[in-house]
DNA sequence: GATCTGATAGACCGCTCATTCAAAGTTACC
DNA sequence: GGTAACTTTGAATGAGCGGTCTATCAGATC
């Protein structure tokens, strides 16, 4: 643990460790102690660090939404095509879950249970305001069809987050499809599913 | 606990008040004690009819199991057309996943991480088969369509598998959507986002 | 050098955990 | 009624849990 003299940059350092841990054992079936270890402390070395085991799930998700933040939405941010800022903003999604460096820290996120009161209000806050921004984003795209809305923007939403949320569950880099092709393949799915074409095939299936 | 005399149906109600506390809590943070009190027992009775937590977890989910072949899978084998049966699948499993009366134990599928060894290799085999079923049902399902697939059958099992599995994280069952009508919309969505339309809309889509 | 702060450690605390055991209670059968 | 089988219990076990406390050290500042 030297050469991390920036107290932020060691949390973020330790979330991303601990994250680790979490992924592999559950909230729950981690310890502190071993935490600790994976960090290179002692578990009074991390508490100093994190204090408690509820800050520091709140601390990890709480950088997973920045990341998320940070590699999705801030990239997306100066597009100007719904379509093709939901396309990047799904590819940004996709990244963040099946790519090996913080894949753990952004599955944590759906670790609905374990963070209670106020902690859990604020990452819930955070999380709705995604939430809200695809929805916003799908009725703009639907809007830009010009054809009648196949389904509510929530519904697609919520599917959407099912798409790749549920990635980690099954989706391995190693195996046969690629990320690209996978985030190529989800896109076009999805929007298929909300349009009822893919926006390539939009001019064809109007002649 | 009196008039369960068949130890099977004692075990399933076990089984069921279990699932709902490890719903709430999750597999490590429920403890035998807490479960135990659920189903009206001492610590020790409870024990007398599992082995271990490990043992109710595997019981609990091949319970699942067993409940997704007889309420969905026992339903739809004597359907003879694919995109018919594919439908009554998918309806089948949302059933599992949003009605109230065993969603903890469908839920509970989804844990991957406590099981370990035989145990979890038994799940596993099982889940496989399902996936497989779907796999096999889509396939037939792009080539009764006569068009190229857009996409693979496995991936399309997944995302399938994505859309229903997620529910658990949003849907409730009070909300604005009844289950009729998110039924027919998470239909319509993953066949439009397989085939590029809806059966019912084939007909147009060709004129 | 003295003081302060941040970082770390060893030892410890009170409690909970999954599991076990011997004993007691209940039910079924002859 | 007697007996065997089944069911349940209270108490206990050893291990581990999240967290705390005192002490020490290193580095920065005056």
């Amino acid at each position: 643990m030297s050469g991390l003299s920036d107290p932020k940059a060691r949390l973020r350092e330790i979330c991303r460790i601990a994250a680790r841990v979490f992924y592999e054992k559950g909230y729950d079936g981690a310890s502190m102690q071993e935490i600790a270890q994976a960090v290179g402390l002692t578990k009074a070395g991390l508490y100093h660090h994190v204090g408690s085991k509820d800050n520091l799930l709140f601390e990890i998700m709480n950088y997973g939404m920045d990341i998320l933040d940070e590699t999705v939405l801030a990239r997306v941010q100066n597009i100007q095509d719904p379509r093709e800022k939901l396309r990047q903003t799904i590819l940004g999604h996709i990244d963040l879950i099946v790519r090996a460096r913080d894949l753990e820290i952004t599955v944590i996120l759906h670790e609905n249970r374990s963070l209670q009161g106020e902690l859990r209000e604020k990452i819930n806050c955070r999380k709705r305001a995604y939430v809200n921004y695809l929805k916003d984003l799908i009725a703009e795209v639907q809007k830009q069809s010009g054809r009648p809305a196949l389904l509510s923007p929530t519904l697609a939403a919520f599917y959407l987050l099912g798409l790749v949320n549920w990635l980690y569950q099954w989706y391995r880099p190693e195996g046969t499809i690629g990320q690209a092709e996978l985030g190529r393949a989800t896109v076009e799915f999805f929007f298929r599913g909300l349009l009822g074409y893919t926006p390539e095939e939009g001019t064809r299936a109007s002649s």
